[in-house]
DNA sequence: TGACGATCGTTGCGTTTGCAACGATAAAGG
DNA sequence: CCTTTATCGTTGCAAACGCAACGATCGTCA
């Protein structure tokens, strides 16, 4: 409890930055230098890969990314070409976004890239490790969800938790 | 190859970051709110408050900002009042930063809900998992540190590390 | 049906970010 | 001693960010 005992490079906040910010930056050497995607414009895509046509939102709660910040994402990608969007059929409100040929492409690019960098960092960890190491996350957010003052957890992967009314 | 496969929401680097953010902003809440202070502006009156007088390159490297926003977080600070800068003695160049009694003030106010986090997090994860969870974390700064595109490692506290990493 | 509240996606706006260039000082080399 | 090179910290600037407000559309209920 004593300040003085208080050390940045032990606290799991600073630790946990440093090593999500370095390994983000590492991703974006690639994506960035091929097709000058960003972060968000990467998750987006690489979303619509799995899910077919979409709105806004349901991009927003599976990439962990605000409103505005999807929202001129899907602008970027759509002047470069990689998804297009229509106007929701059923719902005025929404909007269908979903992959060109031209965003097909380019994911097929860097998604190896990608998947080396994980495919990477996670052979340099045994299984067991690896395992006590997903658990940990959980658990931390376990306390995030419990904490009033936390943001609420963005949606869980569809098929991990089929049938969720989160809104 | 096969980037139907590809599924943003085991994707480490994804993982990572998600639960980093939302660690950060938890964290923010607090000293956010209590005293205005920005992530960098906290990073570096924690590190000052262990280290003495010491010039804006030292904190960078033991805070893991960049130069700019270490620069600018101290014009803040000292505006606001929390730290002292003056004219490096020896070298010209260098400045010397460091605390004054308001900033340790700040400190004392807001490190223990600070402390209080880190702790709720530890506590929700059993020992054996956490000695585990910092093993990988090491590993993974350890396959960036041998990637020639990923960005060299900050410096690492050489007291800290002794006793913490299980090696 | 008409008014009210809620939700969708976009946009405005001030702040922050990241990179590069800059002046100033120090160190190295002839 | 003078030139050259490197380092320190700051600043300019364009891009991105975060939050809030907005128009538009939908659902609800009197």
């Amino acid at each position: 409890m004593t300040p003085d005992t208080f050390r940045l490079s032990t606290f799991l906040p600073y630790r946990l930055a440093v090593l999500s910010e370095r390994v983000s930056r590492r991703l974006t050497v690639d994506y960035e230098r091929s097709h000058g995607l960003t972060m968000a414009e990467w998750r987006v895509l690489v979303h619509l890969q799995r899910s077919g046509p979409v709105s806004v939102r349901e991009i927003r709660d599976s990439t962990n990314l605000d409103k505005p910040r999807v929202s001129r994402a899907v602008a970027r990608l759509e002047a470069a070409g990689l998804v297009g969007k229509v106007a929701g059929q059923g719902d005025g409100r929404l909007v269908a976004i979903s992959l060109t040929d031209a965003g097909r492409a380019a994911l097929a690019e860097v998604v190896p890239s990608a998947l080396a960098v994980d495919r990477r960092l996670r052979e340099a960890v045994g299984p067991q490790d690896m395992a006590a190491f997903l658990r940990v996350m959980e658990a931390m957010h376990r306390v995030l969800d419990a904490d009033p003052e936390a943001r609420p957890r963005a949606a869980v992967d569809v098929e991990a938790a089929a049938g969720d009314v989160a809104d």
